[in-house]
RNA sequence: GCGGGUGUAGCUCAGUGGUAGAGCGUCACGUUGCCAACGUGAAUGUCGAGAGUUCGAAUCUCUUCACCCGCUCCA
């Protein structure tokens, strides 16, 4: 077996090296010199990303866990569309909150938000201004020290409300000099387009920057559509897209990303109790696909942390090489209240709420109020969001599986993917290309093609064709040799071990779809 | 966005003004009897892109793009 390799220890460049050599994940458009933010996945990296997709489907719609109280939970799946209507984006706080213009300080090389800015400018317009985010009394000592004149002969205006202009005479926070100040500058973090044959800025729409607002759109259509019951959760897999600032490491921060989230619908006495549950669940999916528990940790967030919309939120974060020894953001299960359903029925003008009858019953047979019982039955739900990245998961799983085998005679590196997400699932090769092996290892080949991913080769020695399995992953390897010709058998190679064990023939599908189930 | 670094074959890299290279990988043929064996042969490059200097540029200058590291940012 061979010996786990701390995420430190391991080199994004030979990862990334890997991933282009082995046809997981390319430079988007390479041969025009490729997209800031953009990647491509290859053949094995899509395979890879499907596998993980369809496991958090299966395991959060198709077969979602046993409650907290016991009872099945019901999950129903969505896919939306990725362009909507873009006041649907002004309600949920991503036009408003998003589109800050920025300015930045030469001298300091800090950037602040243009309307964090705040500037003592002097009243007689006679002499420089002093500009300060938080610490008024940073400029004010500036005024008398510099300045030399008294804090009563400037008026505070706000950043926004200057003129550029005016700009050479401001002196910067943290700075002594004036004029260190850039013009600002709008940082749009979605990315917009304009639907329509005719570019016309009133047609102007946005690309989703998370899937989650979709499901909120469709929450009236699947509560009126499909017999649903507090509490209930809407799945969503697929593309979403930022202006991340600085894209940086590899796929963790790309423009176009995917993201798999469910939101968690459900009385708002039930939601705490809902957070701790999905909290708790989520971390349990991300060991079952393979990661090491010291690799993962919770990261609760502190109060001033918390979006505009969250009352708590939590991250479960990797160990990532880059990040190490810190761990970093791999998915977020965040309490967002009914921020999101009172947004959208403030700006859409359309109930969103949701009539309990389970609980009037219960209040009818307790003899409660007939207006105390209205007035309780009808209620907004909360939210328990787990939003994790679909490509931050492929990321996890190359980061976690990769690693470096200077022990193994002529083998760099071996991936380790659990079977059950590795790309390929077996190889299976004759030892040698004749005296009957090859005939046998195509029919078995055949064979195991119809359920599974399975690749055959003939050429060049054995050992060069398990250590390129080795490099992709696949967990099997099958050699068809002499006693598969006269005794009707297979050795079955383990890549982590390379240990061998000797089968039947007969057995090899059997033998291949147990340990893919593990 | 700032500072530093890098960019030459699929990968890793050598090449500091004068014919575009190596190792590994890939492919073909031979060999083969369980771990990148061996032999022979082959393909693959607008030297990231554009402009300039020069008789001549992978090499010098400028611009630009991408990647890496550190800041900054990150609903």
């Amino acid at each position: 077996m061979l010996t786990p390799v701390p995420p430190a220890d391991k080199s994004m460049e030979e990862i990334v090296s890997l991933c282009k050599r082995r046809g997981f994940v390319y430079p988007a458009s390479e041969i025009y010199g490729g997209i800031r933010g953009f990647w491509d996945y290859g053949p094995l990296g899509t395979a890879l990303k499907n596998n993980i997709r369809d496991w958090w489907w299966h395991q959060m719609v198709d077969c979602p866990p046993i409650g907290p109280d016991g009872d099945p939970v019901n999950i129903l799946g969505l896919d939306s569309a990725i362009i909507q209507n873009p006041k649907a984006w002004e309600a949920s706080g991503h036009v408003g909150g998003f589109n800050d213009p920025m300015v930045d300080c030469k001298e300091s090389k800090g950037r602040y938000r243009e309307d964090h800015v705040s500037v003592l400018v002097p009243t007689d317009g006679q002499g420089l201004s002093y500009a300060f985010v938080d610490d008024r009394s940073a400029a004010e000592k500036k005024i008398k020290r510099d300045a030399k004149r008294s804090v009563e002969e400037y008026t505070l205006t706000e950043l926004p409300a200057i003129d550029v202009a005016a700009y050479p005479s401001i002196v910067a926070p943290e700075v002594k000099t004036a004029g260190t100040l850039t013009e600002p500058r709008a940082f749009n973090l979605m990315l917009d387009t304009y639907p329509g044959p005719i570019r016309d800025e009133d047609a102007k729409a946005y690309l989703r920057p998370e899937t989650a607002q979709g499901i909120f759109l469709n929450y009236k259509n699947v509560l009126d559509t499909m017999r649903v019951k507090l509490p209930f959760g809407i799945a969503q897999i697929g593309k979403s897209f930022r202006n991340e600032v600085t894209p940086r490491n590899f796929i963790f921060r790309s423009r176009e990303f995917e993201q798999m989230e469910m939101e968690w619908f459900c009385p708002p006495e039930e939601a705490l109790k809902w957070y701790d549950f999905w909290k708790h669940e989520r971390m349990k999916w991300w060991r079952s696909l393979g990661v090491a528990e010291s690799n993962l940790i919770f990261r609760d967030h502190a109060d001033d942390e918390l979006a505009h919309y969250s009352k708590a939120c939590v991250d479960v974060e990797y160990l990532y090489p880059f990040t190490a020894p810190n761990y970093g953001e791999l998915e977020g299960v965040a309490h967002r209240g009914e921020f999101d359903l009172t947004q959208h029925t403030t700006h859409s003008k359309t109930k969103l709420d949701y009539f309990d009858q389970d609980l009037q019953v219960r209040l009818q047979k307790e003899g409660v109020d007939k207006d105390e019982i209205k007035k309780r039955s009808r209620y907004t739900p909360n939210v328990i969001e787990p939003a994790s990245g679909l490509t931050r998961a492929v990321l996890v799983l190359l980061c976690e599986a990769f690693t470096p085998t200077p022990d193994r005679k002529g083998s760099d590196y071996v991936m380790q993917f659990k079977p059950k997400f590795a790309p390929v699932k077996a190889g299976i090769f004759p030892v040698v290309n004749k005296d009957g092996m090859p005939e046998i290892a195509q029919k078995l080949f055949r064979e195991l093609r119809e359920t599974m991913p399975v690749e055959t080769d003939v050429k060049q020695s054995i050992g060069k064709r398990y250590a390129r399995m080795d490099e992709i992953g696949t967990p099997f390897c099958i050699a068809v040799d002499g006693d598969s010709v006269t005794h009707q058998t297979v050795t079955v190679r383990d890549r982590d071990t390379t240990e061998q064990v000797t089968i039947g023939l007969d057995k090899v599908k059997a033998y291949l779809n147990e340990k893919l189930d593990a």
